[in-house]
DNA sequence: GACCTCACTCATCGCTTGTTGAGCCAACTG
DNA sequence: CAGTTGGCTCAACAAGCGATGAGTGAGGTC
């Protein structure tokens, strides 16, 4: 065999670059355990088993679990300020599947006072935007609803994976959802 | 001092009364454990803590923490047919405060598989019945949106206290909610 | 009043967890 | 080619967990 490892995929580059490597390779395991079984049952050894590395290099790289939690559920880019941007991010592009990194931060946002405060910041932003964009009468409670109701088909769908959402399409979802949650942004179509 | 003990609350009846009553205790210090801090989170030595007993009482009740869990997330009375009491029911009894059985269910929902199973039978059965009594074009698709809406609505208000609900009143939330809700009830009034 | 019943406590086990520090060996430097 | 750097592994620790089994003492029975 040419090569001694099998699992050893020695990527050319320097040093560093490996070192960096290695360390996004933990981090995506991070995120993936983190958004499969949530931050407490999530183990160290298991991260570092699905990133093919020994469980005391996962602390080297990010120093404790909590750290390592603290950046695997941090999202990407800012939320879109208009409305239909926002809508077509949320009921389009995100209806099929989550992003590891939203996966993992929903997943435990419940049990992880830290992961509860990151995504109620979040939707906190998001309702502030909306609210701005939208105006009228009760126009914060309104964007709260609709953010709201957008986190419960989030989880309705890809969490607790109801019938109802399971034998729709991506397509009949979106269709049927987008003119129901699109009816509180206008005040005067109730 | 006429008691011996300040936390000894000494209730008179037979020997199985009392074993009852400390049975309920720990049930409902298991109750509010979980839904402080989820399935995983909580130990067996803090609900015996908080029920004023040994750890090894809990275990002599309840065989082991799973099956303690599996009795505290169980709901009560099951869901009314109507939809008018259905809305009545999460949109003005349930707005103000979540019984314990149901926060602990929620609470772990997202991270304990009996959890997710026990609201994903609970919330199919209640899209069924609503899908049914409403009838019309994508009628269990429209139900399962209102049932995912008040979940998501549940979940930003009493779990992650979304600053638009927080700073609401339950009557002004109610107030906006409910037409909101109710609009995809009706296929016409689309 | 002697005996028994049983609700409850005490002490402890085996196991898994996050975390640590010493050591190894290929990669870089001169 | 000798010496150093540093990415990585190995072995082990203390702490906390669910769970077990023997024991205790007040309540019930005859």
């Amino acid at each position: 065999m040419s090569e001694p490892g099998s699992n050893d995929v020695s990527e050319p580059g320097s040093r560093a670059a490996k070192r960096a490597a290695t360390a996004q390779r933990i981090l995506d395991a991070a995120r993936a355990e983190f958004g499969e079984r949530g931050l407490e049952a999530t183990t160290i050894r298991r991260i570092a088993q699905r990133a093919n590395v020994d469980p005391s290099l996962v602390m080297q790289h990010y120093g404790s679990k909590a750290a390592l939690f603290a950046i695997a559920i941090q999202l990407g880019d800012a939320a879109p300020d208009e409305i239909e941007a926002h809508l077509h991010d949320v009921l389009d592009v995100r209806l099929g599947a989550l992003p590891p990194e939203t996966k993992a931060l929903v997943r435990s946002m419940l049990t992880a006072p830290e992961a509860a405060a990151s995504m109620s910041a979040f939707l906190n932003e998001r309702v502030a935007n909306l609210s701005r964009a939208m105006g009228g009468d009760d126009a914060s409670l309104r964007a709260a609803l609709i953010v709201s109701s957008i986190l419960g088909l989030t989880i309705a769908r890809h969490f607790l994976k109801l019938d109802a959402f399971t034998r729709a399409s991506d397509t009949d979802i979106a269709r049927v959802a987008r003119p129901w949650v699109t009816t509180g942004v206008d005040p005067a179509s109730r």
